[in-house]
DNA sequence: GGACACATGTAACGGGTTACATGATTTC
DNA sequence: GAAATCATGTAACCCGTTACATGTGTCC
């Protein structure tokens, strides 16, 4: 009979941070930034995950553990063994999930007929405001790469792919609210008179470039 | 004291029912049914959500639950009260989170490093075919507008801004893949040795325009 | 030497998931 | 009339969150 950590199965956040371990060791403060830099954006979690899921690794001898001093503080280094190594390796090679979107702000506009035009205008410029400050950080980081002062230049080549999706996730953000904005401008108080924009509608069914024009 | 039911605070989740309960009333299993094809696009949860959710809307005298039979089979269906409308339209009027993304693929593709350059291509695959079956699907729901037949007509205005988004969404994660495929496929068998693309990276810096263009 | 940001964790709670169970309806 | 599919729920578990607690450098 197996003990009960045996039995878990690891979850992609195991894998993400045994991905990460693959790259150096880490102390858990680290990992924690890295989680807002980069792989944060794609796979969010929690600080506290970061203190518990490598506990899991390394009761699955996936990762060691080891005590370092800071004053009389302890902390914890970890470092991936060749089994995590090899686990990683196997993980990659099985299919993953498609992308889930989970947008609070969409929910309300899809609603926005029991609200005022004024809250689904002030809904939408939110919007551009978060694309507008994500994207002033995206680009400051493929600045710092471009200035050779990138954190894992060994790396860009990858990163300059997950990075040029979230710029460009981020942007689409943008000018759709942008769009979205234009259009609600025209219409009357109560959403519920608004007349479709039957343009639109003709794009999405026949799959034409919809762009980031006008 | 308050009970405890009437202390837990509403989730977004909660507001989502209610909002499509402002809508029209609904059985359990239909609203379920609009998770997938609607809502569930950008407010994911499992059916099991939509059966423990409404009775707490219920609790709290934001709906009303009438018990209707099919066969000897009971089943419920949920109507909003006005207590209910009001406290959706308070909703619309306080801000929302941004979006939030969670992608395993892409973490896969982050730690490619790891694996061969042909697990890296059949996950880009996997992406294409995820964005190609969501588009077929979103270009489907377009063309029952454009013919009339669309569920909720009345409604057209404002879902058109949502269901553009999220074939724009879709199609980006589509031209993504197929770009990043091109890109792989030049890179040698040791993922380590792949040198960035050095336009791409100037391309976020500059935020020009990242486009469906190639 | 007080304030404040940085660093390092723990504990409890609950939203959400997976798994299970079973009744109706249609298909062939 | 068996099989498959649609419909309607329940229950247990756990991942992930929020809230709490406390140590360490640094700025002035």
């Amino acid at each position: 009979m197996k003990s009960r950590i045996e039995r878990q199965a690891l979850t992609t956040t195991s894998f993400a941070l045994l991905g990460l371990l693959s790259i150096k060791p880490w102390t858990t403060y680290e990992l924690a930034g890295q989680m807002d830099k980069g792989l944060g954006k794609f796979w969010p979690r929690a600080r506290s995950m970061l203190f518990k899921e490598p506990q899991k690794l390394v009761a699955l001898g996936l990762a060691e553990a080891s005590s370092e001093h800071v004053g009389r503080r302890a902390r914890t280094v970890y470092t991936i063994t060749p089994a995590g190594r090899l686990r990683l390796t196997a993980w990659l090679s099985t299919p993953g999930d498609g992308p889930v979107l989970e947008w609070e702000q969409l929910v309300k506009v899809f609603f926005a007929e029991s609200g005022s035009k004024e809250d689904l205008l002030a809904t939408l410029a939110a919007v551009r405001s978060w694309s507008d400050e994500r994207l002033r950080y995206q680009r400051a980081k493929a600045q710092t790469y471009l200035d050779g002062v990138g954190t894992f230049p060994e790396r860009a080549a990858i990163t300059s792919l997950t990075g040029s999706f979230l710029a460009e996730f981020e942007a689409l953000v943008g000018s759709w609210a942008t769009r979205a904005q234009a259009i609600v401008e025209t219409w009357p108080a109560d959403i519920h008179d608004a007349q479709p924009d039957r343009r639109i509608i003709e794009r999405v069914a026949k799959g034409t470039p919809l762009a980031f024009d006008d």
